[in-house]
RNA sequence: GCUCAAGUGGCGGAAUUGGUAGACGCGCUGGAUUCAAAAUCCAGUUCUUUCGGGAGUGUGGGUUCGAUUCCCACCUUGAGUACCA
């Protein structure tokens, strides 16, 4: 009987499904384990054979952690709020709903073929309102609650509110908004409602404010700085400009710190932490005011190098900097104010882009400097940037490139403050040993020890403190869409107040279209019935506002990760109604033990999803602080895109190696026309695309129309796509699965080749052959294996067992097909050697492992089987003595069975001559000597 | 510019406390089977060679009896990030 993948695949898949093989099991005895795959978008172009990657990985790593006696949770669900639902539904009308549901269905069936362990009973969807209750729910908590700098940890809104009943705020060291003013307990006491109601706000983890945002005119909504790539939108490339607006925003800022440190503690790839370093961006340094010379005016400047402060020879501030204007000196009001109209015509876009053109003016007025008391030029230049720092900085031209730039092209001082160092040509950045000079108390000290003391100095004088900067900017949680989360929020007298969470989900409203109003309000804003009544807790129509006790609700929706910065936690107690989950599943499960997912939320997902942690973890609602103990991110699978070269301006095609001088464009052909020798299809290519009907084309001699090949990302636009469901149609998952994984390191980018799977497929082909006879019998006997067929059997359980447990998947995949062939020799047929390696191969072939595990009269599971242990008796290695000349002199390398110490080798290999005989039976070691001198033992 | 990762046959890739480089698969070549094809099986496949060998893991050095592996410099590619003071 032929190996019918087909009919064995959904024989087991809907077997495993009807009995509810891998429900995680809640309460259990047994240890967890909790592995999740960054859920998917449930996008309309459905899956293509790059998206299963990382969920084969997964699902390996499930079946093996179950075989290892885990309770494993392993489930999926859809981050199913986004923006092609939304668009669709603006262009037609369809409600985003219907579009996600056709989306998800599709996805399932996709997923459901390639036998995956995910256990469905805990599905999430994030645009289901009995999940986003509790987003909203979430949300709440951030806005009732601010961060307390002391205890280092978010908490209720109450505290606060007795601390400013009792103290005031003077001595409070909490996050807040910048301006801030000071206020006594008295003081609190007699602000009215609303004044309290603006302080509160100012501390709250979500807040509303008014601040330039990055719009997007073309996607009409606001983007977060990681939806931004080089001032085009991530999402459509379009351009970005920055505009007033007041948005929700999450302070994120508050747990910069931690959100650093935890980093140290959590096993991620080191690309990743590094970029979530960047992201957050700490620099300590020191803040330093310097006078400004007749004037009462003082310039705070950020710095990380205060140690330099004695090579300061100008300031330099930003053209938007406040001060700017009140310190030109007449004489140079014309000059000033040319530039800074100059530089405001430069977008930022270009402003970042161009780097290379120095150019600022000289304000007339001078700082004095805190020590020397100098006096110091002040000028303007747009290599300073507002939004860091202070926006102005003390320029130490010996000691900083740019300064150095800046001040020799505008011939300003170059004082050198370097022992034995030439900043002649260039400054001299590093924070070496090198000494400092002409630095009064900082003479003849380091970097490191000059660190402290000038900013005691600075502090004794009043010139400045220490200071920690960080780049990370608190994030805009509005979006002006209608697909997401609603607020649970309304406005009485234009301050906002929330919504009872027991009055939770707020639900979407309907709207008669998807776009933003003619006034430029959000989508919600078209809803006839999106008011909130006090009295009744409910939803009603906007005509009952004048109603005493009904206000107007929130117009924005969340962003796309709100939702996806808690789902883990859902999965844990994914049906309560409660809770977001319960405290005891929670204790239970913990955290995420390994993520895989790609790298592309390095800034986004990822540093959210370890915000909302640590927040819930403050409250006492989450158990860990850190959601994903180890995370692996997934290379992805690029496509080999196909062109036909066409000579411009006509519709002649030639092929590849026809090309003489003509010019010619490249045209994408869908990957399924051409075969594995690169030639074109060229009837299929004119039928394909109706504008190609009439194509001539000119092929090579031997007739054939040769393509240009291109490896690319993996997308619908560039025709290469390879869908999973065609793979499984003619090879099966089981193929599929494998053969991903023996594509290459699964943290690596590799492209598809789909000729290759012919390899893995071709495996289990003979893996089965190997056991069920034409007539579909089992050619399996009781015999005890041999002790060849046992030794492979022992060295695969090895090899496989190491590759799992180090995610090196692909070699695993080598080692099963070096297993067959070497039972194929060894004529191997014996139940003892077949039932271990099937449990082996069932995690990255579970349908064919499940079919012939049944077939040798088993009738539980292969995924309820013990994962094998090796013999390393079996695994002796024979013992090799070889001796090599080297200069003339002779020495031996040899490879030994024994488990001695260092003394015992050394005389056994000094009397090699016998050396086989006296070490036959023992564990394997390795020694490699010359003779008289053992240079290398290996243990 | 900075940070990180990686450079091995025609291709994907193996090989780490330093020990016979190229496992495994694709592709290719030859053979068996077949009327033929598909499928399957067997053999070969880094380059070079006067068939003794010789060279070889991006380049150039170094450490070592021995280096794909460790160290230094450089080149190339990819990823991230960017006037961050």
């Amino acid at each position: 009987m032929r190996y019918d993948f087909k009919a064995i695949e959904a024989k087991w898949q809907d077997q495993w499904a009807s009995a509810q093989t891998y429900k995680a099991e809640q309460p259990s005895n047994k240890p967890k384990y909790f592995i999740l795959d960054m859920f998917p978008y449930p996008s309309g172009a459905g899956l293509h054979v790059g998206h299963p990657l990382g969920y084969i990985a997964s699902d390996i790593y499930a079946r093996y952690k179950r075989h290892r006696g885990f309770n494993v949770l392993h489930p999926q669900g859809y981050d199913s709020f986004g923006l092609p639902a939304e668009q669709y539904a603006i262009e037609t009308g369809q409600h985003p709903l219907k579009t996600t549901n056709q989306n998800i269905a599709r996805y399932r069936e996709q997923l459901d073929r390639l036998g995956f362990s995910f256990d469905w009973s805990r599905e999430v969807r994030t645009s289901d309102p009995e999940y986003f209750k509790w987003t909203q729910a979430i949300f709440l908590k951030l806005h009732d609650a601010w961060y307390d700098n002391v205890s280092d940890k978010a908490r209720p809104i109450s505290d606060l509110l007795y601390i400013f009943k009792t103290k005031g705020n003077r001595n409070l060291d909490a996050a807040c908004d910048e301006q801030t003013e000071i206020f006594s307990a008295a003081e609190w006491l007699a602000f009215s409602e609303d004044q309290k109601s603006d302080i509160l706000l100012k501390y709250r983890l979500t807040y509303l404010a008014e601040t330039e945002v990055n719009w997007c005119p073309n996607l009409g909504t606001v983007l977060a700085n990681d939806e931004i790539i080089n001032g085009l939108s991530e999402r459509g490339g379009h351009p970005v400009i920055r505009k007033k607006m007041t948005q929700w925003i999450m302070r994120i800022s508050a747990y910069a710190q931690r959100l650093l440190s935890g980093l140290d503690n959590i096993d991620w790839p080191l690309a990743l932490k590094e970029s979530q370093r960047n992201w957050i961006g700490k620099s300590v340094g020191a803040l330093v005011h310097f006078e400004v010379d007749q004037s009462d005016e003082k310039i705070a400047v950020f710095t990380t190098r205060p140690d330099t402060i004695f090579g300061v020879s100008f300031l330099t501030l930003a053209p938007e900097h406040p001060l700017v204007a009140r310190l030109t000196t007449s004489n140079q009001q014309q000059k000033v104010k040319d530039y800074i109209e100059a530089t405001s015509r430069r977008s930022e876009r270009e402003r970042m882009a161009d780097v290379k053109t120095i150019s600022g003016v000289f304000t007339g007025a001078y700082a004095v400097h805190p020590f020397t008391k100098a006096s110091i030029p002040i000028w303007i230049g747009d290599y300073v940037l507002a939004g860091y720092g202070t926006g102005a900085v003390m320029a130490v031209p010996c000691g900083d490139q740019r300064d150095h730039d800046f001040a020799r092209f505008f011939n300003l001082d170059i004082p050198n403050i370097f022992k034995d160092v030439d900043v002649e040509q260039e400054a001299y950045t590093q924070k070496a040993d090198v000494l400092l000079k002409d630095s009064d108390f900082l003479n003849e000290l380091n970097y490191a020890k000059a660190m402290p003391i000038v900013i005691e100095r600075l502090e004794t004088i009043g010139a400045g403190q220490g200071q920690t900067n960080f780049r990370l900017r608190d994030a805009v949680f509005s979006r002006q869409r209608y697909w997401g989360e609603p607020f649970p929020i309304y406005y009485v007298n234009g301050r906002p107040r929330p919504i009872d969470s027991n009055y939770l989900p707020l639900q979407l409203p309907k709207v008669d279209q998807y776009l933003p109003t003619e006034d430029g309000a959000p989508p919600l804003g078209r809803a006839t019935a999106w008011a909130w009544d006090t009295e009744s807790n409910s939803v009603v129509d906007n005509s009952l506002i004048d109603h005493q006790t009904v206000f107007p609700i929130e117009l924005n929706t969340m962003p796309g990760w709100a939702g996806s910065a808690w789902y883990f936690f859902r999965y844990m107690d994914a049906h309560n109604a409660n809770v977001f989950a319960d405290h005891e599943a929670m204790a239970y499960w913990k955290q995420v033990d390994l993520y895989i997912g790609g790298s592309e939320h390095a800034t986004g997902h990822l540093l959210y999803a370890r915000f909302w942690t640590k927040f819930l973890f403050d409250l006492g609602l989450s158990p860990v602080d850190e959601p994903f103990k180890k995370l692996i991110n997934q290379g992805m699978i690029l496509g080999t895109s196909a062109f036909a070269h066409r000579v411009e301006g006509t519709t002649h095609f030639v092929s590849k190696d026809e090309i003489k001088d003509q010019k010619t464009q490249r045209i994408h052909v869908d990957v399924s026309m051409v075969d594995a020798s690169d030639h074109l299809d060229t009837e299929a290519f004119k039928i394909w695309r109706s504008d190609f009907y009439s194509a001539t084309f000119i092929t090579n001699k031997q007739g054939h129309f040769v393509v240009e090949r291109e490896v690319e990302k993996m997308s619908k636009s560039k025709y290469n796509v390879v869908n999973p469901d065609a793979i499984c149609d003619q090879y099966g998952a089981d193929s599929l699965r494998m053969y991903e994984m023996f594509l290459g390191p699964l943290e690596q980018a590799k492209p598809w080749n789909t000729a290759g799977i012919s390899g893995v497929h071709n495996f289990l082909n003979k893996l089965w052959r190997l056991y069920i006879d034409q007539d579909g019998q089992l050619k399996v006997n009781d015999q005890p294996g041999s002790k060849d067929s046992l030794k492979t059997l022992h060295k695969s359980i090895k090899k496989v067992t190491e590759d799992i447990e180090q995610f090196s998947f692909n070699t695993s995949v080598s080692t099963f097909m070096i297993a067959v062939n070497e039972f194929s020799s060894q004529n191997c047929s014996s139940k003892e050697i077949l039932e271990p390696f099937l449990i082996l191969l069932s995690p990255y072939a579970p349908h064919i492992a499940e079919e012939l595990w049944h077939k040798l009269g088993n009738f539980s599971s292969v995924t309820e089987q013990f994962f094998p242990e090796f013999d390393p008796n079996l695994l002796i290695e024979q013992t090799k003595v070889y001796p090599v000349s080297f200069n003339g002199k002779m020495r031996f390398t040899l490879e030994l069975d024994l488990n001695l110490d260092k003394a015992d080798i050394e005389k056994i290999v000094l009397s090699h001559e016998n050396t086989k005989a006296q070490l036959s039976g023992l564990s394997p070691k390795k020694v490699i000597i010359i003779p008289g001198k053992i240079i290398n033992i290996v243990h």
